[in-house]
DNA sequence: GCGCTTGTTGAGCAAGCGCTCAGCGGCAGG
DNA sequence: CCTGCCGCTGAGCGCTTGCTCAACAAGCGC
């Protein structure tokens, strides 16, 4: 270990470390976490290798955060934010139609940057952590809520030019469940399944769900007939 | 902590521990670690956790297992095993017709004891690791061609009696990955969704798919018309 | 009843974990 | 230029981890 020589306290070359607002510091700190999950998974989970990410002491971590589950809350927050920034930007531009809106989401979601195997790992600690830790759990329902109410806004532009109605939050939460299935098995089995094929069966549920082809998300008359098939 | 007294080797009341075959303490190891993995999610895989459950050492694990990592992917195997049997089950009750064969299959994949958290942090467990680990890798390779396999044969004996053609293979992957999302979106809101609306939603979209109101998944003609919506 | 095989034990090791805190030193304000 | 605040460092604490291995003892075959 070279220690800094014999000319105590003269200028030296490089300075050992350098101060950065709180603010500031964090926000790096949440990214280191955000690599290291990518990379390592679970194991990147580890105050050592993220402040080395970093390239910051150990203890800075527990400077700025009460302990590494509020850091990997922090996380889940930005990561989870920045989903629904990219979700509400194809939600709202004005010049699509809303058919065209969805399309557009779903490229999204299934973009390369959507189905990295690294995005996967970090779910994969997010959603086992929310079981034990109730910060994580907090962000998970908040973060849960907006994402489904944009799904739900999506969805509920389409219905005046629809040809059947259906039950708006349902078909949301079903919609969801098919892109999440669907993003899990191309994260699962990385190049096996084709991006293209992911938003071309979405978009064949939407109009599915417009022409009235999924009965159990119809609206009103039949309640649940559940005869079987 | 209580020694034996000083009858050095008279009869004792209860022995120490007792004796098993190889292959019935492998069982018992897999059996207790799968029991950690429910209750504890990641932190259930410890050699101390799981020989505690079983009731024997710490050491006994590595006498019957190379490594913790070894013992897990047996695990992973037993778990997929049984999920296997169970699909099997019901892809081939000769008593029921094809469709109704997949609505049974649609229940058993939806009941209860699938929703379970537990079976939930098993399987987060076990796709965490794949990435790092080569024998996890093989038994989830191997794993899911057999799971896609039922798939595509429940789904091939309807195509006679659907009035559209379907590619099978596509048909079979594009159902598993919406099953996996239905069953992900339950686990990870336990209770905001019932199990009921699952096996409808897939119903339904097996009625779509006989019914060719899934274009992308119809066989043969238009290869890959990619029309805007 | 006795000996032997061998399945089982558990202390021990090195490595890594989260977190603490005394003190170093970057850098702004005087 | 020099002072002092405070962001930052990193050795160190107590703990858990996976794994090893010498010693022990269960229970079969005699």
């Amino acid at each position: 270990m070279v220690r800094r020589p014999e000319t105590p306290r003269s200028r030296q070359a490089t300075p050992r470390f350098h101060r950065a607002s709180a603010q500031v510091r964090r926000e790096a700190l949440v990214e280191a976490t955000l690599a290291c999950l990518r990379r390592y998974g679970h194991e990147g989970m580890s105050v050592r290798r993220i402040s080395r990410q970093a390239g910051v002491s150990a203890g800075l971590i527990n400077h700025h955060f009460p302990s590494i589950t509020t850091l990997v809350a922090a996380a889940y927050q930005t990561l989870a934010d920045s989903l629904l920034r990219s979700m509400r930007r194809h939600a709202q531009d004005p010049d699509l139609t809303p058919r065209q809106r969805l399309h557009r989401y779903f490229e999204a979601s299934f973009a390369p940057d959507q189905i990295d195997p690294g995005v996967f790992h970090c779910w994969l600690v997010f959603w086992s952590r929310i079981a034990h830790d109730d910060e994580m759990r907090a962000v998970h329902e908040r973060t849960y809520g907006d994402y489904r109410a944009v799904l739900e806004q999506l969805l509920g532009e389409l219905q005046p030019a629809a040809s059947a109605h259906f039950r708006l939050r349902e078909a949301a939460t079903a919609l969801g469940a098919l892109m999440d299935g669907l993003w899990l098995e191309a994260s699962v089995f990385p190049g096996r399944f084709k991006a293209a094929s992911a938003v071309r069966l979405c978009d064949d549920w939407v109009s599915a769900l417009c022409d009235g082809a999924l009965p159990g998300l119809r609206a009103s008359a039949q309640r649940l007939q559940r005869e079987r098939p």
